[in-house]
DNA sequence: TTGTAAGCGTTATCAC
DNA sequence: GTGATAACGCTTACAA
C-alpha cells in the first residue's frame, strides 16, 4: 500500500531544526505561534519552513494534542437540501483553513444513538462539532459535548442556546411576515400545513401562523390546520386533507418547500389553479422553490449563512460570542400566491 | 482546550497488553488480525480488549501507519442533487466500520487545483479518494493518485477505467432506450438539451439521442438542439429556444431534471401544455422530478449504489476488481410525456 | 508464535 | 528565550 513516489520524502520538524540551527522544539514554538520567541529567531525558521516547503503533520499533531483539526457535522434530517446548504457554509468557512470536515449521519430512532456519536467524537478526537435540527433541540447531546470536552454549536429555530453555541434564525417572525402578506391581499381563510410533532421548526412556524391570524381576529381553528411530516407526500396528502373540506382555505402555508410542493400537486389534482384557485406559501427557498411551478412564493431560510458561522464558531471559540447568532429571514414573494378569487 | 470529563482516561494498548499478560505487539496482532497468532493468545486478548472496552486511538495508529482511515470525495459539480446522493451511497458503505468521510469540493477553474488536490491527500493522508464527474474524466489526475500512492475509484458515465477503479453507468443506452419510449409513443421531431461541453456525461447523452433518431431516420439536426450546463435557468433559456422555432420539436429530451423542470416552466411561458403540446423527458431522477407538475418521466441514475460500491472497492482493494462496476438506469414514465397530439 | 527495540512527527515538561 | 528529554499510542523490523 501507499508506495509513495520519487523524491517524495516530506521535510520534517527535525529537517527544519536542523537546517535553521534550532531545537525542534523552537520549531514548534513558530508554528503554533508562541508569544515569547525571539524575533530573529521566528524570522529565521520561518525562512527554512518555507523554503522546505515544510507542512506540520496532523496526524503527529493530532496525537500529541490528542484532538484533530477536523471539524464534525452531526444530523438525522429529512430535509437532503437543508443538511447540504449547511455543508456548503461550512466548507466556505473552512476552505484556506487547516481544518477538514467529517459529516456524521445518525439515525435518531436508534438505539444506542448517544454512544454512537460519543464513539465519532472520541474516535475522531474533533474538534468540534455542530449540530442540526432536531437532534439540536434537545440538550441531553450538550451535556454529552460538555463530559467529552468537546466544542459544539447548535443550529435552530429559536433561541436554544446562548450565542456561542447557536446558529438561529427566527422562524416565528418570518412566518407571522408571510402570513401578513397574505391577509394584506386579502386572504382570510388560510390553512397550515404543520411540520412534524417534536420539531421545535415545526412549532415556531405554526405559532407564527397562529399569531399572525389571531392578531387579525381571523380563524386558526384545527379544522384549518393538517399535519405533514416534512416530505413531498406528506404534503400532498396534508393538503388534499385542507382542500377537500366544504369550506376549503384560499391560501395555504406549509412549513417547508417540498410538502409546498405536494399541496401544488394536490391542488392540481382537484382541478384547482394556482395561485387563481389557491394561494400557497413555502418555507426553506431550496432550489425546487423556483424550479415548480408556479414558482414557490416562500421564506429564505439562510442555512449556508448559519453553516458558515457555525463553523468559524468552533474554529475562533475566543469570538464566538461576539459574532452574530440570529440570521434573518427574507420573504420571496413569487407567483404561487395572489389576491383571493372572490 | 478539551478538558476531558470524569473517569474518562481511556485505555491503551498498554493497559491491555498488562492486563492480558502479553506484549503490545501480540495486541496489535490481534488488532489487524495477523493470521499468525495462538489461537488461545488471541481469545484471552480479545476477552480483556472487550472487558476493558479498548479501542485502538486511530491518531496513533494513523502516524504509525502514515495513513489515515478516511475516505475522500473531490468533486466540482453543479448538480448539488447528485453530489448528495453519492455521499449518501459512500455513508452507506461505512457505517459500522472504523472509516470516515471527508469531503473537498473544488473548483475546476481555479488555477492550483492540482496543488490543491494533492495537498488535501497528503495531510489528510487518505486511505483513499472517490472523483466525480467532470473531474473523474480527467486521466491527469490518476496520475497524480498514482504518484501519490492514494486509492482511487472514479464514477463516470461511460468506461473510463478499469473495474477496480471504476463505478460508471451506461448512459448512452440509457438515453437511447428514453428515445425509443418516445418514438413508439409517436413522436417524430424530438429535441435535445445537451449539457455543457466538456462533460463526458453530456456528450453520452447526446450520442444516445443521436443514435435512437438516427437508427429511425429522424432529423437530428442542429436546429433540435440546444445548450444548456445543467441548471435550471439554462433549461428554461434552451427550452425557449428550441419552443419558438417555426416546426418546434413535439418532445424534448433534456439532459438532466433540473434543466428539464426549466423546459417546463418555458412550454408553461408560452401557454403550451405538458405533455398535451410538449412531452418532456429528463435524466437523474433526482427528487425534484416527482416534485414538479407534471410528475417528470426521467431515466433514474444509481447514484447511491454507485456512492456505495465506490466507497467499498476502496475499502477492499482485493474485492475492488471483482465487484460490479457497470449499474444499470432504469427508465421511470411519468406524466410528462404522452403521444404528440395530431 | 511471541517479544524487544526503535521509530512515526509532533508537543509538554522543566531545566538552563 | 531556548533546548534536552520524555511523552502521545501505535506499528515495523528483527530476534528469540
Amino acid at each position: 500500500m501507499a508506495t509513495r513516489g520519487k523524491g517524495d520524502v516530506k521535510p520534517t520538524i527535525n529537517d527544519v531544526a536542523r537546517l535553521s540551527g534550532v531545537s525542534k522544539k523552537t520549531v514548534s514554538r513558530v508554528i503554533n505561534r508562541s508569544p515569547l520567541l525571539n524575533h530573529a529567531t521566528r524570522e529565521k525558521v520561518e525562512a527554512v519552513i518555507a523554503e522546505l516547503g515544510y507542512v506540520p503533520n496532523p496526524q503527529a499533531r493530532a496525537l500529541a494534542l490528542r484532538h484533530n483539526f477536523v471539524l464534525g457535522m452531526i444530523y438525522d434530517n429529512p430535509n437532503a437540501q437543508m443538511v447540504l446548504n449547511f455543508q456548503e457554509g461550512v466548507l466556505d468557512a473552512i476552505r484556506e483553513t487547516e481544518f477538514a470536515l467529517v459529516i456524521h449521519p445518525v439515525d435518531r430512532h436508534k438505539t444506542g444513538l448517544f454512544d454512537d456519536i460519543r464513539k465519532f467524537i472520541e474516535q475522531q478526537r474533533l474538534y468540534g462539532v455542530m449540530i442540526l435540527p432536531p437532534l439540536s433541540e434537545d440538550d441531553a447531546f450538550v451535556s454529552l459535548f460538555d463530559e467529552l470536552g468537546c466544542r459544539y454549536v447548535r443550529m435552530g429555530s429559536a433561541e436554544l442556546d446562548d450565542p456561542a453555541h447557536l446558529v438561529q434564525s427566527n422562524d416565528r417572525q418570518a412566518v407571522r411576515e408571510a402570513i401578513e402578506f397574505l391577509i394584506e391581499q386579502g386572504h382570510r381563510r388560510i390553512g397550515l400545513i404543520e411540520g412534524p410533532e417534536g420539531f421545535r421548526s415545526a412549532l415556531e412556524r405554526r405559532e407564527g401562523w397562529r399569531e399572525a391570524l389571531q392578531a387579525h381576529g381571523l380563524p386558526h381553528g384545527p379544522e384549518l390546520t393538517a399535519r405533514g411530516n416534512y416530505t413531498f407526500e406528506t404534503g400532498l396528502s396534508a393538503g388534499a386533507q385542507l382542500l377537500d373540506q366544504a369550506a376549503p382555505p384560499s391560501a395555504i402555508f406549509a412549513s417547508n418547500d417540498v410538502m409546498a410542493a405536494g399541496v401544488v400537486h394536490a391542488a392540481r389534482e382537484r382541478g384547482l389553479e394556482v395561485p387563481g384557485d389557491v394561494s400557497i406559501v413555502g418555507f426553506d427557498d431550496t432550489a425546487i422553490a423556483a424550479t415548480i411551478w408556479p414558482p414557490l412564493t416562500t421564506v429564505r431560510w439562510p442555512i449556508r449563512s448559519m453553516g458558515r458561522s457555525a463553523a468559524r464558531k468552533l474554529i475562533h471559540p475566543d469570538l464566538a460570542a461576539k459574532e452574530q447568532s440570529q440570521f434573518p429571514t427574507e420573504f420571496v414573494p413569487r407567483a404561487s400566491t395572489a389576491a383571493p378569487k372572490a
